[in-house]
DNA sequence: GATACACTATAAGGAAGAACTATAATATGC
DNA sequence: GCATATTATAGTTCTTCCTTATAGTGTATC
């Protein structure tokens, strides 16, 4: 027999799903933690399929889990739009879209200024790091994402290139080093950096980078964002090394770094699922913001 | 509040909508019409809109209910899709096809020939006449529909040019008439003419150029569809006026026809509704098929 | 390693909702 | 104007789902 699927249960499962917590979920939804474990029993069993497994007293979502997390959204979200279609005749509900920090200040401005002007469209905007982006987009809860790419994306993401990034070094004009044109991973040895924080990946690919050049450097300060690590380079406590896309303060100056891997901005969007409407505008825009 | 629009009912509210008679459709869903009747009362009260109202003591969705059985569709078939997706691991659900014999024998062949070749995918066909594919369209209960455009596409129907077919005269080679290499309509005036019955367009379209023309005509034999009208123009019971595209058997010639108007057949789709998968697949190749 | 803690999972009683039967109301055709 | 087909409403029964209570389970803390 076909599984009923209520929405009702859609929804349920949904929060839970975003919550992976019976407890917390079921407070959201005002009704009892039985009531909701019962529910997500019930639709795994109708489903035929085990929704989530425990690991340790953590719960996390299947594969199956999470394709039917991904369903109840895209399925939420076409009742809500269309029942705000149905009473004001139009589509309101936000495209949201998800990037980094320095994508916002130095990459997308003009794009959404323009879509914002252009289509009068509500649009709603998640500052995230790469996995947040890239999760988001898996998960539904964001339409168009914009990262960097690394390895390959994952499946069912589509990507699209946006633009090229080089890795620059900060460095106040009066610095020594700032004499030379270009320069190499190895005259930064002994120099004090301005990086982020251990965990983050513009770290971890500058750590592996000067690592295999042999160079030996120090922490100035750890620090996350580009615009606090120039802020602070400008304080004159150490170098940074930043995209190129940045915008330099006075009395920085900018180098080409050799040997460091540049940066490929994509933009992400689910397989299929911006096509048409105001987030395939959205992404025109982008896409032609960046030429 | 927001109305809850269990997946349940819109089922039933689809099989209301298609039957338009409560007390089959409750048949059909295996509950007592009063069970239905209620569950459609609440889902209006619900929307706070009226999905029918009586006409005499015939049924008919009022443009609310209308969408309503759109969007009910698109759901229902979302889920059976991704049901289908999560256990066979692929869509196996049919596109469907809808248009008039004619455009089968002679625009669709090769097309769906190369579809069922290349993608693999389940195929439905419906033939229809114009006001049945049409309908089916903005019904969703067609994906593709194949026919002629006469005034302009109903909204969120995307139509896009297939090709022009031009009338012709058949006529056997050994008529009079058939000496002459264009004709005229004023050439018909006291002829025998194999037509369609008198509610089909092509008839309607003949009679009001013939009669513009001040042509006298008469009725050979009443009978639907070109195949049937070549037949019998070939066992020489009268005149047929059919699409140029039709091929014409041994013993009869085709004769353009000035006067009467080209016929434009196109492709609808729901607007938006088939930019991928299998359907976007099926699309492609039919507007490919007639270059 | 025993205890506290946070949470999942199960069981049993009770409240809300949905379906059924019966029937009134309404429109149509003969 | 009566028979027929159907929509619409009312009251009753039955199922479903929610709630409280509680057992089970994995982590952290002393």
């Amino acid at each position: 027999m076909v599984p009923s699927l209520n929405l009702d249960v859609l929804q349920s499962f949904l929060v839970f799903a975003d919550k992976l917590n019976f407890t917390h979920a079921a407070e959201e939804l005002h009704i009892s933690q039985p009531a909701l474990h019962m529910k997500i029993q019930e639709l795994s069993d109708a489903m035929g399929v085990t929704l989530y497994r425990k690991i340790g007293r953590r719960l996390e979502l299947t594969e199956h889990g999470k394709r039917l997390a991904r369903f109840s959204r895209d399925i939420s979200h076409r009742k809500t739009v269309f029942l705000n279609e149905l009473i004001t005749g139009s589509d309101n509900e936000p495209v949201i879209l998800a990037a980094g920090e320095g994508a916002y200040l130095y990459i997308l401005g003009e794009s959404i200024k323009e879509f914002l002007k252009r289509k009068k469209h509500p649009l709603s905007l998640l500052t995230l790091n790469r996995e947040g982006i890239l999760d988001a987009i898996q998960s539904g809860k964001a339409h168009i994402g914009v990262a960097p790419l690394e390895s390959i994306s994952p499946p069912g993401v589509e990507s699209t290139p946006l633009l090229r990034v080089d890795q620059v070094l900060i460095l106040p004009s009066s610095h020594p080093l700032a004499t030379k044109k270009k320069l190499q991973l190895k005259d930064l040895d002994n120099c004090k950096l301005i990086v982020p924080p251990a965990d983050r990946p513009h770290r971890q690919m500058l750590s592996a980078a000067l690592q295999s050049a042999g160079v030996t450097w120090e922490i100035a300060v750890e620090v996350n964002g580009w615009e606090l690590m120039l802020h602070f380079a400008k304080l004159g406590l150490g170098l940074a090394i930043v995209n190129s896309m940045c915008t330099i303060p006075r009395g920085l100056v900018a180098r080409p770094l050799i040997g460091l891997p540049s940066v490929h901005y994509h933009l992400f969007n689910l397989a299929g699922a911006c096509d048409r409407g105001a987030q395939a505008e959205l992404k025109r825009m982008i896409l032609k913001g960046v030429q």
